[in-house]
DNA sequence: GGCTCAAATGGCAGCGCTGCCATTATCTCT
DNA sequence: AGAGATAATGGCAGCGCTGCCATTTGAGCC
């Protein structure tokens, strides 16, 4: 298997091979401008022949334009981001384009450091999650000349294109159904909300409707680290060791809320009768749970698309709200 | 907001601005041949001035060396991929390269026309998954030069390096280890087999294990889709309605036994006393449950972190084999 | 046959950078 | 001070392709 080290095949040699010019190779392995069926079939030939595979390197050098769109995504254990980059990559597949990914961990220096080196790339576009950036990020993004697209938070300025959906509408939406359905003991349990600011708007959101109708948050548990099943479970059982008389919990996220719904089984806590629960994002495991999860279903595999779409398609900027579903489930 | 359309800053205008020439700009911005500490305030001032971003389309070409690799995985929803990416992307920026990726969803050919594209940008490395893959693809692997890694699957033979464990293996350990336990009348609950030949290979193990022991596999369902909690449910579901003496089911998925669990849950179906759960994968969410799933721990962000250390550094062709864990848990 | 027009084709500069080599400035040692 | 070494620097070809322009070829027509 040592075959390392090969001299890759370039045009010149296809055309050589073909007893043609390099401009007519060119032009047939791209359909554009005109050429005979017959040269067709002979560069064809050579390419097949030759094993020749373009260099996009090249090309895009001289052609200046290139068809990467560079993703800047906080996480990739949060399921949110791999199905926005699920929902792009199938659009972005279709015509022609290539994604480049890095991960931030949620941090804005990291954010920074990544789109720097993403720029150098000169991608036709750069997709951030949300809308919060250091101001370096921004003037470098501003100053590329290339797309930007903020996803997954319509709350704040968007620098060119935005998809999502409002995180506070869907703090308030929560709160306003928990309240509809006569809770008034409400607990939250959350995550680092310093870093997902998105979380940090929804809860604030929440907090804020529950005041606007005079019942205040009876206590809260932020854990330590990411969202998560086991986080969830944890966080649920401390808040409880601390506050026994809550009716109902709001949770940062779903797998959170799953953690929080595992304990209560595990405990014989009967939901939603002695405890209540709710969730965000709408994850298809809260479908399948015995009583299905109460939750806010976020459009993540669309956002994802929607955002490929419009950077293919060159689109002016804009912000597009895809809005959000509230699943009234059985958990509250 | 309308800055596009701008030319962007070359380096041979920062050497201009610095008053310095292009070869002394590119020694100083790679920090590579030497320069005075003058002449690099001077550079770099100039730099920061113009907000000069090095294009790296350029600089491969010029060096001939690419930093990118390109992931090829069949899917994004199985939580397998995000967490091999994961794995591999902390690794890859620390060394200052970038991914590239895209998504086969399990389509050998597809997977031969994104392994040609993404050759064309001349990756230092391409990632796929698993060693069975079209004459085609492994031919253009061949020849690009460049290094080849495949992951989770030992089950076959590698083209360069080969990075996770064998599911022969996993699926022999898991048919010992529910013999063991006892039970006799043991069914199988699976997604596409043809698309998910790992699935595949784990089930044709298990069963072969069964057979040595004398103890047939009873019924198996395998439902039409991915591999998903949903399809597990529904799996398990008719199942159990064919043939309802099983005393223990295997899931072609943590996924898959999740929705089985779920089932159980709500029927009322006791596990592990009536019925047996056996899963796949070590999902976070199988420890959490009110029972913990018995299941199978794969190291999937350890094989991506092995897989992109083995890249950065060049290393020989080799095969890694990071074995696997069983979960004894208590649904089995 | 001679003419026009469009289709088909080739030549070559140049995209922005790196690598090599030549040149110049700066030291070090006798 | 002068020779020789070393550090610092600039010039420029060329990576493989595309885009422009010039040229050739062929078809259609009077």
């Amino acid at each position: 298997m040592e075959l390392r080290h090969q001299v890759a095949v370039t045009l010149a040699e296809v055309a050589e091979a073909a007893g043609v010019g390099e401009s007519t190779v060119s032009r047939v392995l791209r359909s554009h401008g005109s050429f005979s069926d017959k040269t067709r079939e002979r560069v064809m030939a050579a390419v097949e022949r030759l094993g020749y595979v373009p260099n996009r390197i090249a090309g895009t050098l001289a052609s200046a334009g290139s068809r990467l769109v560079a993703f800047v995504i906080p996480s990739l254990s949060n399921i949110v981001f791999p199905d926005v980059l699920r929902g792009a990559s199938a659009v972005l597949e279709e015509n022609r384009h290539q994604a480049v990914f890095a991960v931030t961990d949620y941090d804005p220096q990291k954010e920074e450091a990544l789109v720097a080196s993403m720029l150098a790339w000169r991608p036709a576009a750069v997709v951030l999650a949300g809308c919060e950036h250091t101001e370096g990020t921004a003037k470098m993004l501003r100053a590329s000349g290339c797309r930007i697209v903020e996803l997954l938070d319509l709350d704040g300025e968007a620098l060119d294109i935005a998809v999502g959906f409002s995180n506070r509408a869907a703090g308030h939406a929560s709160a306003e159904f928990l309240l509809t359905r006569g809770y008034r003991r409400i607990g939250y349990v959350g995550h680092d909300l310093i870093r997902d600011t998105r979380a940090g708007k929804r809860f604030k959101s929440f907090c804020e409707t529950l005041g606007m109708h005079d019942v205040p948050l009876v206590d809260r548990e932020i854990v330590a680290g990411a969202s998560s099943v086991e986080n969830g479970q944890v966080g649920l059982e401390q808040l409880l060791a601390r506050t026994p008389a809550l009716d109902a919990v709001y949770f940062s996220n779903d797998d959170m809320a799953l953690g929080g719904y595992f304990h209560c089984l595990a405990r014989g806590i009967h939901i939603p009768s002695r405890l209540a629960l709710f969730g965000y994002n709408g994850l298809d495991i809260g479908r399948v749970t015995p009583q299905p999860l109460s939750t806010v279903r976020t459009p993540r595999v669309a956002t994802g698309r929607v955002a490929a779409q419009l950077i293919v398609e060159n689109a002016p900027s804009q912000i597009v709200d895809l809005g959000f579903e509230l699943i009234e489930g059985a958990t509250a």
